[in-house]
Parts: C-alpha cells; structure tokens; sequence
DNA sequence: TTGGAATGTCAACAAGGCTGACATAAGCTG
DNA sequence: CAGCTTATGTCAGCCTTGTTGACATTCCAA
C-alpha cells in the first residue's frame, strides 16, 4: 500500500521523500499545530475571545493601518466572519476603525493601547514557545524550517507573507 | 546543536532569536498550516466530510484497530465530537467497528475497502504537496524542519507522535 | 456482588466558518 | 450629472466541529 516501497530512484538520494518519511512530516505538523496555538488558546478562553480574535489581533498589530479588505485577503475569510469578530474588538475597546483620509470609503484598523497590551500578551507567549523550539533545535534547523514552511505555502499566500516579512524587517 | 553558542547570550550568534525573527516563523506556521490542508480539504468538501474526518481516517489507518479512547487521545477532542463523525463513517461503510476479543467493552476500529481508497485519495494529495515542498527545501532543510516541529509540540503530544512514528518505521 | 472503566447516545450550546441579500457611502467613468 | 463599481457593514440562516452534562449499557476485576 505505502510502506517501504520507495527504491532508489534513478540513483539519487532521495531516501528523505520516502511515503514513510512525508507522512512523519505530516503527522509532525499536525501535531505541532496544536502546540503552535495551544499558549494563546489558554490565554484567550477566559476573556470571550477565540482564535479568530488572535488572528485578526496579530495581523493589525503588523500591519497598523490595513483596510478591512487587505486584512481579509490575509487572513482568507468572508467579510461576514471577519466583522463579527472586529465589531466585538471594536465594542470592547482593543481595536480602533479610522475613515479613510484618501478614500473615506476605506476602513484602516489600528489597535488601541488595550488591544496592544492584549497583543502583547499573545505574541510573548507564542514567541516564547517559538524560541524554545528555536533554541532545542539550533540554528541549522531554523533555516530548514523556515524553508519547507514557505514552499509548503500556496503561492498567494506566500506573496503575502513575503510582503508582510519584508515590510516588518 | 552543533557549536556551543549557547554560552554567549549577548552576541549577534542568536540572530535566530530575535522577535522579528520568532514573528515570521510564526507567521511561516500560520501560512503553511493552510496550504497543509488544502488539498485535502478540497477533496472531502465535494463529500458530505470534514477535516475532522480526514483525521479520524487518517489515524485509522496509521493504527488500524485503535480503541476508540487511544484514537480519543491521539485526536485530542472528547468522545462525543469524535462519536459524531465515526458514526457517519461507519454508516457510510468507510471504518468498520469491531468488538474487542479481549475487553469486549472496547471497539477496534478499521478502515474497509471504501475507506482506504479515499484515505489514499487524501494521503496522496497531501504527500505530494509535502514531497514538493521537501524537494524544493532540499533534504538538508528537511531534518531542520521535521527538528523544530518536534520541538514545538507538548510534551504528552510528542510523546504520542514518537510512538506512532516508531511504529510505521 | 459491586465499583469502575469503556463505550454510546441524547440534548443543548458556542465559535467560527459559509452563502445570500440588501444598504450605504463614495469613488470613477462616460 | 448619471450610473456603475468598490468598500464596508449588517441581517438571517446554515454547517461543521468543538464543548458539557446526563444517563444507559456492557463487562472486567477486586
């Protein structure tokens, strides 16, 4: 079925695309996705607030004054689903909703000094479980790792996140 | 890993470790987990299935004749959400449930025929999206991957991942 | 024999996705 | 200016998938 059945394929090296070997790294993301998310969840579960807050939370505080539009193509949901989630911020006082100087149409978000504090607390928690795997793996690894991630992206998303890195550093 | 740069806090040796550079690898996560799941999720949107499906099917056939409580545990959801969705695979004939021999309180669970030809269907979407990843990265930065991976998982979850991995292997 | 473990099921609920429909304001174009 | 398009917001309803709590059944083990 998919066991042991990868050869040597035209004499290359490719033991590391065994079946066995992608389905380990399958497994591996799937498992660490729950790490990846498990520290803010925690956070988040006593207030009213969900995962879905912690998106939009994170991409505003990176990206200060994005329109409604450009954060919904980041984070790739409907407009309904993300404006239940902003008015909430909004009603609570961690998000701010500016007009448009240009174009009055527009939207721009930025977080309060609440939603920045919340921000914060979220981002300190999940560096903190970054840097630890960072640091158990050691900076070979980091690079690998950073790189498989990014080809594992669809090409959209990684223009996105290409734009979002280069415009942070 | 390698070199003992971890004495030297102060040093530019933990480029790695700031927080611009902990933020994109968070950012990488968050990217690549959609591009992860994708495919399969395009597939099972034309069934009447969900990823939560996906997962169940997925773990059946890693560890054919799981307890219903081991796959509870490997899943991490509680008995009744997991319930839901092996009932309608069993009813729609995808996963048989067998009386244990031994306990025959527990439930052994196994894929059918219909059931590993669509765990193929979605295994083999997610490989190779995993494979073309894994050869664009090059097998150096495979190990640095699967590495960090490991790292970021609780502990209870590596240890569940470790066990499933030394038993395909 | 009795307690507890493993399982299944019912009901109710919440988060957070989705679609469709519609409203409003504002920019753009002929 | 008129009319189309764009950006946003909102209402209503649906789906999946998670949660609790309560309760029944089966059956191993002390």
């Amino acid at each position: 079925m998919q066991d042991g059945r990868q050869g040597q394929i035209s004499g290359e090296n490719l033991l590391f695309l065994t079946d066995e070997q992608l389905r380990q790294g399958i497994e591996a993301m799937f498992f660490a996705y729950r790490g990846f998310t498990a520290d803010p969840d925690r956070i988040l579960e006593d207030m009213a607030y969900g995962r879905a807050h912690h998106r939009a939370i994170h991409f505003i505080n990176r990206a200060p004054g994005t329109t409604v539009n450009n954060l919904l193509n980041i984070l790739g949901v409907t407009k309904q689903s993300l404006n239940r989630v902003l008015r909430t911020l909004i009603a609570d006082g961690l998000v701010e909703s500016r007009v448009g100087t240009a174009d009055k149409r527009e939207r721009h978000l930025f977080l309060t000094e609440g939603g920045a504090a919340l921000e914060q607390r979220l981002s300190d928690a999940q560096r903190a479980r970054m840097r630890d795997a960072y640091r158990a793996a050691g900076p070979e690894a980091v690079g690998g790792f950073r790189r498989v991630l990014e080809a594992m992206m669809d090409s959209e998303m990684r223009r996105t996140y290409t734009r979002l890195k280069e415009s942070g550093a």
